[in-house]
DNA sequence: GACCAGCTTTCATCCTGTGAAAGTGGGAGT
DNA sequence: ACTCCCACTTTCACAGGATGAAAGCTGGTC
C-alpha cells in the first residue's frame, strides 16, 4: 500500500460517522504504526483535512467540507432532488431519504424530515434503498454482497437465495421494499432514479412509515417523484451517476 | 513537499469551483510535471476522491462528498445556522450568506436567495463577510492580506490604511460593509457570528441589496439573527469554531 | 513514588516515489 | 494518404523521503 493509500485510510477511519477520533484509535482502525498515523494526521491537519481538538484528538476538517461540497455529481443530485423530496415529504407526511453508492459503500445522500444524516451508510441487504441499488450492482459485486448477509432484526433477509429473487423484481420494475428488516417499526419502499443510466440507477428514492401498509400507500407518489427526479437530472448532461471507481475488488476493465 | 502534499495541491486545483479539469490542467495547476500527476490522480481515482468521466477528464469524487459532509464543525455550523438563515431572508427579503474561514480562504459556508453556492471563495477586502473574518484574524495574517489588495471594481479599497481603519472599527463592534468594492450593484452588510469565541469568529452573516440604504436598514435584524446563532452553537459544547490550521505561513507555535 | 498509557522524537535502513525520456494513439491539417 | 501535433501513458535507473522499532516524554492514577 502506498503512502497515499495509507493517508486515505486515516481519513477512512472516520467514513463511519464519528465524529472525533485519538491518534491511538486512528492508528488502530487504520491498522497503521502509531509513528506513521501520526506523521500522516500531521500532514493532513497542516492541510485542513483533519484538525485537532483543544483535547487532542482530531475530526475532520473544513477544507474536507469546502471541497467535498464541491463534488457536481453529488451537488447535481442534491440540488435537482432537494425540491422533489420537500414535496414528497409534505405530500406523504412520511421521512423522505435519496441513497446513492458510494464506492462500495450505500449512503444517504439527502433527506427531509429523517433523523438519519447525509454521509450515513445503509445495509444493503436490509434497506429498501439498498435492494434498489443492489439490484443494479454489476453481478460480481452483487455476490460479494449477498455472500455476506448479517441478520440485523428478526425479519432480516439473511438467506441469499430469497434476496436474489426480490432483487430480480426490482430490475423487472417492482418497487423495493424492506418491512422491518433493518430496524423495528421501520417500513420502507424504494424505488430506483434514473435506473436507466448505462452505469445503473444514480439514487434510490425512499420513504419509511410505522406500517407496511402506510408504506405500500406511498408507492405511487414515490415512483412519480423519482420520475421527476430522474427528468431535470438527464436534460443538463450526460454528468449523472457518479462513476463507479475501479477499485481493488473491481471486474475485469 | 511530500507525496501528500502533492496529493494536496493535485485536490487543490479544484478549489476555486471548477468542475472538472483535464490531466494537463491539474498538472499544471498543481505544479507538477505530468507523469506525477497522473500516479497521484489515479491514486485518488481508486479512492474516491476523483472521478474521471467519459470524456478522460476528471471531477471531484463521490467519496470526497460524504467524507467532507461529516465534517463535525461546519456540519453544526450549516444545521444551526440554516434556520435562521431562512428566517432572515424571508423578513429582509434579501440574498443572505454565511462564511467562514477555510484555512486561508474565505469561503461561502451556507446561502439562502444567494446566486452564490456553498464553497465559493470570497475576496477579503472586497466584501462585508470578508472584512468582519479579516478584522478576527491573528495580526500578521492580516497584515499578508493587507500587502496585496486587488482592486474588483472602481469603488474597490486598495490603500491598507483605510481599510485596516475600518477592520478596527469592525472589531470595536461595528457592523461591516462593502459598497460595490466587489461588485457593481451588490451592496453588503455583515456581523460576525460568536464573536467572542478564543479562536475569532466562527463565521459571519451577511446580505447583499442593491442599494446601500437598503442594506444599511437590514443591519439590526442581520445582527440579531447572528446572535440567535452565537446562541445556539455555543451551548452544546465548546466545538464552535473550526480549528485554524498550523499552516506554512502561520505564526509561531 | 512508581507505574502506565498515550503521545512524540530519533535514526539507520530501504523501499517508494520520482521525472526525464521514449512510446502511443487519435484528431486536425494539407 | 501522409504528417504533424498534442495529450496522455509507460518505462526505468536513481535518490530522497517514508518507515517503524526503539527509546524518550508527559501527565494522570494507584
Amino acid at each position: 500500500m502506498s503512502v497515499l493509500g495509507r493517508a486515505f485510510s486515516v481519513l477512512d477511519a472516520f467514513a463511519d460517522g464519528t465524529p472525533s477520533l485519538r491518534l491511538t484509535a486512528i492508528a488502530e482502525r487504520s491498522a497503521l504504526p502509531l509513528p506513521t498515523a501520526l506523521r500522516l494526521v500531521r500532514e493532513l491537519v497542516a492541510w485542513g483535512g483533519l484538525e485537532r481538538q483543544s483535547d487532542g484528538s482530531y475530526r475532520l476538517g473544513s477544507r474536507l467540507w469546502t471541497l467535498g461540497g464541491q463534488a457536481p455529481c453529488r451537488r447535481r443530485l442534491v440540488e435537482t432532488g432537494r425540491p422533489v423530496l420537500d414535496r414528497l415529504n409534505r405530500t406523504t407526511g412520511l421521512p423522505v431519504l435519496l441513497a446513492a453508492l458510494d464506492g462500495i459503500r450505500f449512503v444517504v445522500v439527502d433527506g427531509v424530515g429523517s433523523t438519519l444524516r447525509p454521509g450515513t451508510m445503509l445495509p444493503p441487504h436490509a434497506t429498501a434503498a439498498g435492494k434498489v441499488l443492489l439490484a443494479y450492482l454489476p453481478d460480481s459485486r452483487r455476490r460479494q454482497v449477498l455472500a455476506d448477509l448479517v441478520r440485523l432484526t428478526p425479519y432480516t433477509l439473511t438467506a441469499p437465495g430469497p434476496l436474489d429473487r426480490q432483487l430480480a423484481t426490482i430490475r423487472a420494475g417492482a418497487p423495493a421494499s424492506a418491512w422491518e428488516e433493518w430496524r423495528l417499526g421501520e417500513n420502507e419502499v424504494a424505488v430506483p432514479v434514473d435506473p436507466f443510466a448505462a452505469q445503473g440507477p444514480a439514487a434510490a428514492l425512499t420513504v419509511t412509515a410505522r406500517s407496511a401498509a402506510q408504506a405500500r400507500r406511498a408507492v405511487p407518489l414515490v415512483a412519480r417523484a423519482a420520475l421527476t427526479i430522474s427528468g431535470s437530472l438527464r436534460p443538463a448532461g450526460q454528468a449523472t451517476a457518479c462513476a463507479a471507481r475501479a477499485d481493488a475488488a473491481g471486474e475485469p476493465r
